[in-house]
RNA sequence: GGAGAGGUGGCUGAGCGGUUGAAAGCGCACGACUCGAAAUCGUGUUUAGGUUAGCGCCUAACGAGGGUUCGAAUCCCUCCCUCUCCGCCA
């Protein structure tokens, strides 16, 4: 969410910012809101003052003893002029609120003007690509191969969109999840929790899902409650509502988890194997912190995500989300893009983003300034550290061998009783 | 799931229809005392919104939402959460 303050007082520069990411701001229709919620709220508060006072006065005539008969009579319709105003003001409040839980973040000036993905910024690249004596096959024909992944079972017990992974590949899908989650508590300094698959609107909003996607998520019917999209819906509200003492910023956690989305939007695409499904499992990095700190806080979990695939030895490159290919939330968002063989592209792996403010306000995650002794907005970043599914996937293309095996990376050798490959059974 | 008890400021905890945004204590901040500190004393110490050049003034909030009333932290209804006992269960 936006600073109320600064859509009212610098609404036409908010428009300007908000259109480098196709965003059209209705500025005339929240100038006419604005404008009539102030006469509204003038109006019903004057009128509240004066229930108080009389009420005071009733109150003090009583204890006196007097005759409040005539006190009453004066009163009377003064109840339905202010129940008629509260509730014309709470009608215009709810209709500013909506709008304002609608409006994306702004853009930071550092972000490149764009449309789509296409005009997102390549910062570098790292790791050299795999160079293979055979035709290099993507990751559904390798794991099939080895029989460890089966996508029409998966179909069977639920639909399309999902998988089920079965010996050294289930294996391998799990070490990935402890190397991440290792990794980034031992060497990033993350702490781990483990928090509910499912939440409430009330997370939704926080984070910035709700109001405006609920057709992405799923919805548990007659209930309140949502199954998660990514861990940074649960793991970031642990601050909604919060006030942290400074000595403990920055907050910094890990988290395994499913994702689950309905991919509502993404009829045809990515229809073959496991990048895109409505179940996977991520390990997501949250930070929060003070708000001077959140561009070198990006910076950081970025290199941390990295990290993880430079340990892996997957070749990714780096890349800046212009400003039309951004999310809802974000000023400023790097992605990963590791290297699949199989489909002979770059393909996302991680997302991490900076929201500044935009979410502390929505969630009321504060921190207390030693400065000014006042709570004020913290920020928060997040990224995937990273997908586990399509990590798996980038492990079976890039270390794909000649005879149909594929090699284990080092790194998570431990993690699979010693094993150096997985073949066939 | 059944029975009962509760949810008040950073914390503990009064208030149970009227000058109560909320006693008291703790904590915290500033000041006094002190060579300094402790102890003691004094003053201050919620958040959000509106308005104002500013001092300030006004409004709202005692789990959430509705209702009764001139007036609600206090009464009524619904929901959420916590605790105790019973039942069930990985």
């Amino acid at each position: 969410m936006l600073d109320p303050k600064r859509l009212r007082t610098e609404l036409d520069e908010i428009a300007q910012q908000l259109a480098r990411r196709g965003y059209a701001l209705d500025t005339d229709r929240i100038r006419a809101l604005e404008e009539e919620r102030k006469t509204l709220q003038m109006k019903t508060q004057e009128l509240q003052n004066e229930r108080n006072t009389r009420s005071k006065s009733i109150g003090r005539a009583k204890a006196a003893g007097e005759d409040i008969q005539p006190l009453l009579a004066q009163v009377a319709d003064l109840g339905d002029q202010l129940k008629t105003a509260e509730a014309a003001l709470q009608e215009i409040q709810d209709a500013l609120q909506e709008i304002v839980l609608g409006i994306p973040n702004v853009p930071h000036d550092s972000v490149p003007e764009g449309r789509d993905e296409e005009d997102n910024r390549e910062e570098r690249r790292w790791g050299e690509l795999p160079a293979f004596d055979f035709e290099p096959a993507d990751h559904v024909e390798i794991g099939e191969r080895l029989g460890g992944l089966n996508f029409d079972d998966a179909a069977k017990l639920t639909g399309s969109r999902f998988v089920v992974m079965s010996g050294q590949l289930a294996r391998l899908h799990r070490a990935l999840t402890q190397f991440m989650l290792d990794t980034h508590t031992a060497e990033h300094g993350y702490t781990e929790v483990y928090v509910p698959y499912i939440v409430n609107s009330d997370s939704l909003q926080g984070t910035g899902q709700l109001p405006k996607f609920e057709e992405d998520l799923f919805h548990l019917e007659g209930t309140d409650f949502y199954l998660i999209p990514t861990a940074e819906v649960p793991v970031t509200n642990l601050v909604r509502d919060v006030i942290v003492e400074a000595g403990d910023l920055p907050l910094r956690w890990a988290a395994h988890t499913p994702c689950f989305r309905s991919e509502a939007g993404a009829y045809g695409r990515d229809t073959r194997g496991m990048i895109r499904q409505h179940q996977f499992d991520k390990v997501e990095l949250v930070q929060a912190v003070r708000p001077e700190d959140s561009f070198a806080a990006l910076e950081g979990l970025t290199g941390h995500a990295e990290s993880i695939l430079q340990k892996l030895g997957l070749p990714y490159r780096l890349v800046t989300l212009c400003t039309g290919d951004l999310g809802f939330s974000s000023t400023k968002t790097y992605d990963l893009e590791v290297w699949l063989p199989g489909q002979g592209k770059y393909r996302e792996i991680s997302s991490c983003s900076n929201f500044v403010d935009f979410q502390a306000r929505r969630m009321q995650a504060r921190w207390r300034n030693p400065e000014s002794g006042k709570p004020e907005l913290l920020h928060t970043v997040n990224g995937s550290g990273l997908a586990v599914g399509r990590t798996l996937v980038a492990v079976l293309e890039n270390y794909q061998q000649s005879d149909g095996s594929v090699g284990v990376p080092e790194v998570l050798r431990p993690y699979m009783g010693g094993a150096e490959s997985i073949v066939a059974r």
